[in-house]
RNA sequence: CGGGAUGUGGCGCAGUUUGGCUAGCGCGCUUGCCUUGGGAGCAAGAGGCCGGGGGUUCAAAUCCCUCCAUCCCGACCA
């Protein structure tokens, strides 16, 4: 390809809307526009990409025994309303009406629609396991669209579903899809690790997440540290370790005390000289079905997920102000489980293990010290509610663990039963019974993962492909395209290494040097062959590696054996 | 959905407070000359319903009302 004839509008300055480094290279680089909020053209160079890693996807999915199919975007009402996510998934599904007034929903995944297709097609245990996929845009209205890519209302993602007869099957074909998902984002070039994971609103058991590693990824990441322990978790999921109940000082006389203006609980923990460590925070929750108080240790936070799954409730949310005064009878910043009626009072471990505690008095203005959980309130429910940190002991080995951001580029589920019973999906088995299929379903998103690459390789002055997934391999550039060897000498090179297999482009426009380097570093050409008079005095040219930023003079006659050498270096297979 | 902000040629912005002639600047684009190793220079051009609608006024990019769009921060997710 010629960059005179190929679709590239780089631009020199970064559009005003782009704020994460992916969406701006994008744009700049020339791969992306956008047509609305979240909604993005691809253009040659990016639809190269998403090309690449869809082949990757494609060998590793077929390795594994999956078949492509394609599903509708397009999907009916009824299918939806059968399974109940008609009412459950709210404004997020995008929904339409045809000219019959006939509701349609665009899929934002594919359950139903494949679970419907299977029940009609498999009905015997002969038939599983079965494991089919497609490569296909989802629609998702989110609340906020945002980060290019990252966080669109269309994307590009890969789901596969498997069909098993048992948990058995269902255990053999998510093993499968782990190694399958190792393999992709390891092919793709990416630093990344798998988490475990909630499953949120899809349900299910056992779920994994794949995280590419990024200072930019919205999700944080708990691992632990110790060489031979492989404990991660997304930190909403990450277990906490249920402390041993120290023996300690002897439990002493509750008591209220004035603490007149003291809020937060580090304005009672001065005010009163003790470690937040010692203070029970005191949360209102108000749930689909009822008020809760949730606490946990003064020097913690509380992880929502936790307390949502604890709860086993449909919406969670703090409460308000007025809520807040209902029960307890003071502002925000006073509340306390000590003689609290009227909500269901959740406790972390952690709590419980306190001795001679300080909490909200429920009263402005005053706190109660010496509270002992147990003696002086005795909480509905004690569970695991609470934030895991940096420096927490790893719940398998005990080690500390740590902290990194990452974005999720992929999430695999065992669903069981969920779908294929909601929707009547089953087979006989060997003894002629009918069985729902267990199921399970993996997804990759395709396009946050080019987004994840791009935020995982760049500089300042633009992308850095790692070459699996590179739109092109080479960019040749005429340093003179007046200079009449230069030109003959680059459109040789040019012409070879694409009979070579090599994927090249030239850079025959009619600028300065300086013009054509800055476009191919924006882009990320991971090589670059430069052919100048300098060189070509002695018969050479210089192969520039994007990552490195390092040059080596090359023979001419060299050059597409350089190449493969250097495609090798970086890892490249074909 | 709550909070904040912004909409002016393709991109980045000024002008709006205090209404006033033909709406400016940089980049990009076109043509010519010149130049050619890290976003050159000179010259001449093209390109705008100043987000939409309504109002106030002799006069609106500018003031008022009202929609809409986009971005950022929070609660959800590949």
């Amino acid at each position: 390809m010629r960059v005179s004839q190929l679709l590239v509008p780089t631009l020199r300055e970064v559009p005003a809307e782009a704020e994460v480094v992916s969406h701006q290279l994008l744009m700049r680089a020339g791969f992306i526009r956008k047509a609305a909020a979240g909604i993005y053209t691809l253009l040659p160079l990016a639809w190269r990409v998403v090309h690449k890693i869809e082949r990757i996807i494609r060998e590793e999915m077929d390795k594994q025994g999956g078949q492509e199919i394609l599903m509708p975007i397009m999907q009916p009402a009824e299918l939806w309303q059968e399974s109940g996510r008609w009412d459950v998934y709210g404004p997020e599904l995008f929904r339409l009406k045809d000219r019959h007034g006939r509701d349609f929903c665009l899929g934002p995944t594919h359950e139903e629609i494949i679970t419907d297709l299977v029940k009609g097609e498999v009905n015997s245990y002969k038939q599983l396991p079965l494991l089919l996929y497609q490569i296909q845009n989802k629609y998702r209205d989110e609340r906020r669209p945002r980060f290019g890519l990252m966080r669109g209302r269309e994307f590009i993602m890969k789901d596969l579903y498997s069909f098993d007869k048992d948990e058995a099957g269902l255990d053999i074909s998510y093993r499968k899809m782990f190694e399958a998902y190792t393999n992709v984002f390891r092919r793709c070039g990416l630093q990344f690790r798998p988490v475990v994971a909630d499953s949120g609103a899809i349900g299910g058991s056992d779920t994994h997440e794949f995280m590419v590693l990024a200072e930019s990824g919205e999700a944080t990441i708990v691992y632990c540290d110790n060489e031979g322990c492989d404990y991660a978790a997304n930190e909403e999921r990450a277990e906490s370790v249920t402390p041993v109940a120290s023996p300690g000082e002897a439990p002493a006389k509750l008591q209220k005390v004035v603490t007149l203006g003291c809020r937060t609980i580090n304005e009672v923990a001065s005010f009163l000289n003790i470690s937040p460590q010692k203070m029970i925070k005191t949360i209102i929750y108000s749930t689909d079905k009822e008020t809760v108080a949730a606490m946990v240790r003064g020097d913690r936070e509380v992880n929502e997920v936790k307390l949502y799954n604890a709860l086993g409730c449909i919406r969670l949310d703090m409460a308000d102000d007025e809520t807040v005064a209902r029960i307890t009878g003071a502002s925000p910043g006073y509340a306390g489980p000590v003689d609290l009626e009227g909500v269901r009072l959740v406790a972390d471990h952690e709590v419980m293990a306190l001795i001679n505690a300080v909490c909200g008095a429920n009263e402005d203005d005053h706190h109660l010290v010496n509270v002992n959980p147990g003696r002086d309130f005795r909480p509905h429910l004690v569970a695991d509610i609470r934030l895991v940190k940096a420096g927490d002991p790893c719940p398998v080995c005990g080690a500390s663990l740590r902290e990194v951001k990452g974005i999720e580029v992929g999430q695999i589920f065992k669903l069981g039963d969920k779908y294929s019973k909601a929707l009547g999906a089953t087979f006989l088995d060997e003894n002629g019974q009918a069985r729902p299929f267990i199921m399970g379903c993996y997804g990759i998103g395709v396009t946050r993962t080019m987004a994840a690459a791009v935020e995982q390789n760049h500089d300042d002055r633009g992308i850095i492909w790692p070459v699996q997934i590179a739109p092109y391999h080479v960019i040749v550039v005429p340093i003179s395209t007046k200079d009449e060897e230069q030109v003959a000498v680059a459109e040789q090179i040019y012409r070879r290494l694409n009979e070579a297999g090599i994927e090249t482009v030239i850079d025959d426009r009619p600028d300065r040097a300086g013009v054509k380097f800055k476009d191919a570093d924006l882009v990320g050409y991971p090589l670059r062959i430069n052919v100048g008079s300098r060189g070509l005095a002695t018969g050479e040219v210089e192969l520039y590696l994007r990552r490195e930023g390092s040059i080596t003079m090359v023979p001419v006659e060299g050059v597409v054996e350089a190449v493969q050498n250097a495609l090798k270096t970086m890892g490249y297979t074909t």
